[in-house]
DNA sequence: CTGAAAGCGCTTACAG
DNA sequence: CTGAAAGCGCTTACAG
């Protein structure tokens, strides 16, 4: 196992003090040209390579962020990863990556991992919208924070979202002038009690919901939902909400089937997410349903199978790739020091019509 | 901005010396047991968090592993990632990922970025299965390497990779032995010149074509698709063999209209990965044809929307998640320091009979 | 069991 | 423009 070669010897070979040969190799200070190229060649010779560590020790910082998101395998992060992953490439920093698993525990810890290895900061999609006390403080300790997809309750930290209520409500209202007035939403609906539904459709329709609430996407999704049933005077009928509980296709396939085996079935579906518009064209592929024919339905989330599922899936797709490069934008921006006020970054998700929507039959 | 506390801190709160502080707070060496509780105590008051760079500097250990995959957002690297996660996780390591977009000069950048962060291992999939000059005597200079979906020639280190020409093969062989005689095929074939895709099917007949050729698995999968004719006494249409060139669905969307076009079409395709299944279905969603009828299909690699595409598609499933365990277990056994002469582990893909092969019309 | 000292590989003032 | 010295926050022998 070769050594690996360090300042010192490549300052011995070049004949000059570490202090000059740190000053060319690590680009700070002056040199003069000719010991420069002493350098340069000596270092080149002993394939002198920089090691980041001792550098970041002294300079206090690594070039390096970390991310902590649900689970990289879904779509949704993934994109959202490598929008982060490409931003980070340009400014030549590192990226380190955890699973949370939406479990606020594995979160703590991913975090607390992210913090010894002393990143510059984290990009985060919190699984609690209300305590996250360990991402209270980072910010002040040095450590820059922006969340993504998320916001927490008084975290005033740099954010990017999607404007949810405005998308559901737009997909909802779409179904709405189709014709349809029985429209089924298939959400997560994490984080709450289970009482909690009628409740907070009550509150919608009172309008003493405001946009402060730190709610997940998908219950801005159903907020979305109530809006466009209440701005067409419509009747929002609990039974056609169906709550999944879990980030799971396969829980978003029984409420579907659930949905479908009502006396008084929805003619419409609206699936709140990737990973529920999975499931429910998985509940109605089982069940051989032909599209828009027999049922109409809206998804969230352009992935990749929706452009070519047959008749073509009708959703509200969000700019993820763009998502994570605005989160990294913010981040650098901080970690070079920008002292502005934070911001909260809100991206549309733009309804891409294809063929699964039609008037009820 | 509050100053991080050192162990020098934590020390003069417990009033003890730094050494005997860095013994607990480390974990390493003996400590009175009355020592350790002031230390830990202290420890505590201060929220003293340990800065892993000054350690990782001393043990020459940064308890970080690099990954340099082709694209994070592709979900077969997607699923490899969240497999090596969940080891490195086990075991308490950091993830730095990478993407190399199948280009060789990022993966250079990305290799010599990893090192620098002195990770002590990496896993990648190169995008060079020849030279790789960027990865030989990583091993010896004290920086684990292992290959995952691909390997190198030459380069003898822990390996994971599917066994692509036995899946093809058998993928290949279902078709024809549904009664296929003309069955298209939609591989990437990257790395070798234009005119070679002739001369290599002459290798596989002939038998000259050895395991030892480092081979892209697109390459392998058209062995086995060779094999497979061969085995039946068929011969291979080179017409039949489409090249997309590139990891890209709509390569191999145009492709299969080619193929399609054909005065003498084929009344089945095979699909190479993930990527070329993709495009392929797009083409056949473009022109509305109907599964099995009007056309069979094997595809490779499953993806999520192949369980509900109607009619179900059957594909060979690499077993992502597990590839990216087993890489990641072969990389923690080489760190912790075995020394074992180098593994080969190559995974089978399991043939999944859904509804798209069908005796031909 | 504990402490004083040296040192990991760099960068940072500070002289000259 | 260059060098000697100190130091980042830890761990590692080495005494005691």
């Amino acid at each position: 196992m070769k050594p690996r070669r360090t300042i010192a010897d490549v300052a011995r070979l070049a004949g000059v003090s570490t202090a000059t040969a740190g000053r060319v190799l690590g680009g700070y200070g002056y040199a003069a040209e000719a010991t420069r190229e002493q350098v340069l060649k000596a270092a080149h010779e002993l394939g002198y390579r920089p090691n980041a560590l001792a550098r970041s020790l002294i300079t206090g910082k690594t070039r390096t962020v970390g991310v902590v998101t649900g689970d990289i395998q879904n779509a949704f992060y993934a994109s959202i990863l490598r929008g982060i992953s490409d931003v980070l490439g340009q400014h030549g920093f590192g990226l380190l990556i955890t699973n949370s698993d939406e479990n606020l525990e594995q979160e703590v810890r991913a975090v607390e991992l992210l913090l010894e290895k002393q990143v510059d900061g984290m990009i985060v999609s919190p699984c609690d919208t209300r305590g996250a006390q360990h991402l209270r403080g980072l910010a002040a300790a040095g450590v820059q924070l922006v969340l993504i997809d998320r916001a927490v309750a008084g975290l005033e930290v740099d954010r990017v979202l999607t404007d949810n209520v405005a998308a559901a409500e737009h997909s909802v209202a779409q179904l709405i002038a189709a014709g349809h007035r029985r429209i089924g939403i298939v959400a997560e609906l994490v984080g709450e009690p289970r009482g909690q539904v009628a409740d907070f459709i009550r509150r919608v329709q009172r309008g003493t919901l405001t946009a402060a609430d730190p709610l997940y996407p998908s219950w801005q999704r159903l907020w979305g939902y109530v809006r466009a049933h209440q701005a067409a005077g419509l009747a929002v009928d609990p039974a056609l909400i169906r709550r999944a509980g879990v980030y799971a296709p396969d829980a978003a396939r029984v409420q579907t089937h659930l949905l479908l085996d009502l006396a008084a079935p929805p003619t419409a579906l609206f699936a709140t997410d990737g990973t529920m518009s999975e499931g429910v064209v998985r509940a109605l592929s089982d069940r051989g349903l032909d599209l828009p024919r027999d049922l109409s339905l809206s998804c969230f989330d352009d992935l990749d199978w929706m452009g070519f599922y047959r008749p073509g899936i009708t959703t509200a797709a969000q700019p993820r790739l763009a998502m994570g490069e605005a989160a990294a934008h913010l981040l650098m921006e901080r970690i070079d020091g920008a002292t502005v006020p934070f911001r909260s970054v809100v991206l549309p998700a733009e309804l891409i019509r294809r063929g699964s929507v039609a008037p009820p039959a």
